[in-house]
DNA sequence: TACCGACTTCAAGTTCAGTTGAACATCATC
DNA sequence: GATGATGTTCAACTGAACTTGAAGTCGGTA
């Protein structure tokens, strides 16, 4: 087994080394120690952190990764249906987020057409004004639907 | 001029109270006091705020959208110019993080299918190693192309 | 053997976007 | 005029994801 210094995974993977000590708190990568007491990292190491970074990249957060991460072997390069598990839950996460966010430049592009300044229909820009009764957050940005929220302002 | 309550405005923009203060503080909105010291916003306050609102949901900061409503005048409704200033900003901005988006789920599409586990080809998978040279954050994902990081692992 | 860069731990600091709490004032209603 | 909901300020706290600093150790080269 290859072993790498912290420095060299942070090189490698382009992280800090604070942050590969930060995730080794986490749980999310592992070490083991030499006689002086410092890390070496097995090069899986690397996938690992690419991981974490592609998953951030995705939108999750640390503790999501790490419970995500603590499927796969910390010491070997995960096998491919480790991969498929994973890449599959987040092509799907990926895909709702894609969705929303094409969903909020349609509206965008609707918005920009319209006028909007007195308009009761204008979507992005419907506040929470008369729709104060479905929670916090505007509304329709938030996921209920155009219908639901139609203002009055 | 009509004027809101904070309380009127959290409930009808759908935010709490701290945060129209907490607002206030950072400039992106704007309050008259009455003679017992209370704050009394005008309406417009509600469009501010879901212009601040989809804009986060956009992606801005609360320092970026204090800039670009620094623009606007904070006592009117924007006018169709204000607003289509903004929203193709915000659009075009939509559009390379859907763009960016899109991108990463095809790489990991291209992945599942790939085999991945010892390929030097996989994208999404290709970690900083051996492109530590382009700086800090896994290259790939961060905007490098594909070829500038073809990977040994 | 001396040196220096890379490493160690631990606590504290940073930024963002607010929330929470204490102590007090104001406003609308009975 | 008393009561209670709503408002005020200010400081401190939250949590995520790290970074920074201090004080000291390790490890490879001259």
């Amino acid at each position: 087994m290859e072993w790498l210094t912290i420095g060299q995974v942070a090189d490698r993977a382009g992280v800090a080394t604070s942050a590969l000590r930060f995730y080794e708190t986490k749980g999310l990568i592992a070490s083991e120690r030499t006689d002086g007491n410092q890390r070496r990292y097995p090069r899986a190491t690397l996938r690992r952190v690419a991981l974490i970074r592609a998953g951030q990249e995705v939108g999750l957060s640390l503790g999501e990764l790490a419970e995500a991460l603590a499927t796969l072997p910390h010491d070997k390069v995960p096998t491919k249906n480790d991969w498929e598990r994973l890449s599959k839950s987040w092509r799907s996460r990926l895909d709702s987020q894609i969705a929303e966010l094409v969903a909020l430049r349609d509206e965008l592009s609707d918005c920009i057409g319209c006028g909007c300044l007195s308009l009761k229909s204008c979507a992005i820009f419907n506040p929470g004004d008369v729709a104060s009764d479905y929670g916090t957050g505007p509304r329709y940005l938030l996921g209920d639907s155009r219908d639901a929220v139609a203002a009055e302002v």
